[in-house]
DNA sequence: GCTCGTTTGAAACGAACGTTTGAACTCTAT
DNA sequence: ATAGAGTTCAAACGTTCGTTTCAAACGAGC
């Protein structure tokens, strides 16, 4: 055999899948679709990656792996940057934030839609899913979790659990659905562009999570 | 005919759809699951309908109605109530949020799973709920938007929609995946707690949206 | 009591799905 | 040259899906 030709095809099957999950869901994507658009045959999913499931966890691994790698990095130079005090809330919202978005967004060509990817990650509650979200994004999410508490150790930990989900919700929504967005906002928002939105997102996501304690209800006026 | 016969098996319908949809999903559920779980024929699905998306549609609306009627009459309140100058944000965001995560929630025991369903109408973007979508929720969403504008006159317009953007996002996560929730806190928050949820949304919320103009990057510290 | 529109029932249709099979092909190593 | 592992291929399998069909059951109005 030649390593080129397994490769080619194996790379070939991720490539199209990645595209098509993207642009159609994991449920709804079919391997017929996956393997038209790949030009290979239709035994070779199950040759290669063994079931439809695997495969999805093979897209899922190659998405999504590069990105919390990158998310660490970007999180240990800010802690490096900052070895004693708090951190600086926007800068970890952006290495949390960045990857995912930039990734998502302005890459090759052929990801003109593997936003949508990341998006469907989190909404799409398949229980396949859910356990590869674990495994993946588990650890990253703790380590950002202990960051943002030493970046603002004002807000108690439950509450700041609740404002990290609330952040992620907003990124997912930003992922998921531009298309939609730029229609709602009547054109005034344009989600594809990437340092806008991510400006945006860090923003809105860092006042939310550094607002006022829960005590104190008057705060309404 | 009995107008009460009808009226059950059309009924028994849409309520075992509901259910099912918010379990599983629009697209997975299928129509055999549901005439078995309102127990009647399969064929009455489409002879009291006429098509799944039909059903789908007749679904949406029963559910989505009343909450966002409810929505507009609770904005319709705080108008009144401040015929002039600045409307209260929290109060607006309550009005916005807490019927929809009010009525996915603490309904009748059939709906405990319902609130998925709400999230799945956001975090689903298929072609036929995208226009149902926008028939339901467009005028709500520019009213909403429109008093938010009034709340706070200081942030401008586009970004305006950015954070109502990531509003909807947040909440939509929020009633998408609790289980997940839960999980990922390590129990510390529990999403079934509909007032603390609907309590630490505003907050985060209310923060977001009122959050610095633009401009001043420097903010980072 | 009979009739006719309305509603239910059981059965089937065609299409699409994930998966399996076994033969054909390709290339390397002997 | 040839054996054999690795890979591709066309075809099929069994299931499930949304939908259709048509006969049986029902109930109000004459």
């Amino acid at each position: 055999m030649s390593a080129t030709t397994v490769t080619d095809t194996k790379e070939a099957i991720l490539d199209a899948a990645e595209a098509i999950f993207a642009e159609v869901g994991f449920e709804k994507a079919s391997i017929r679709q996956i393997v038209a658009a790949a030009d290979v045959n239709l035994a070779a999913v199950h040759y290669h990656f063994g079931s439809k499931e695997a495969l999805v966890e093979a897209v899922f691994t190659r998405c999504v792996g590069p990105v919390n790698a990158e998310r660490l990095e970007l999180l240990h130079a800010i802690e490096s940057a900052h070895p004693a005090g708090p951190l600086p809330l926007e800068a970890l919202l952006e290495a949390f934030l960045a990857p995912m978005i930039r990734h998502a967004r302005a890459e090759a060509p052929r990801r003109a839609k593997m936003t949508r990817l990341y998006g469907r990650l989190v909404a799409e509650p398949s229980d396949a899913l859910e356990h590869m979200m674990k495994r993946q994004f588990g650890g990253v999410v703790k380590r950002f979790a202990a960051a943002f508490h030493r970046a603002i150790p004002e807000v108690p930990e439950p509450e700041l659990m609740w404002r990290i989900f609330f952040t992620v919700g907003a990124a997912a929504h930003l992922l998921l659905d531009p298309p939609g967005f730029k229609k709602v906002s009547h054109g005034m928002c344009d989600p594809a562009d990437v340092d806008a939105a991510l400006e945006h997102l860090v923003r809105y996501a860092a006042a939310g999570l550094r607002a006022p304690a829960a005590t104190l209800k008057e705060t309404r006026r």
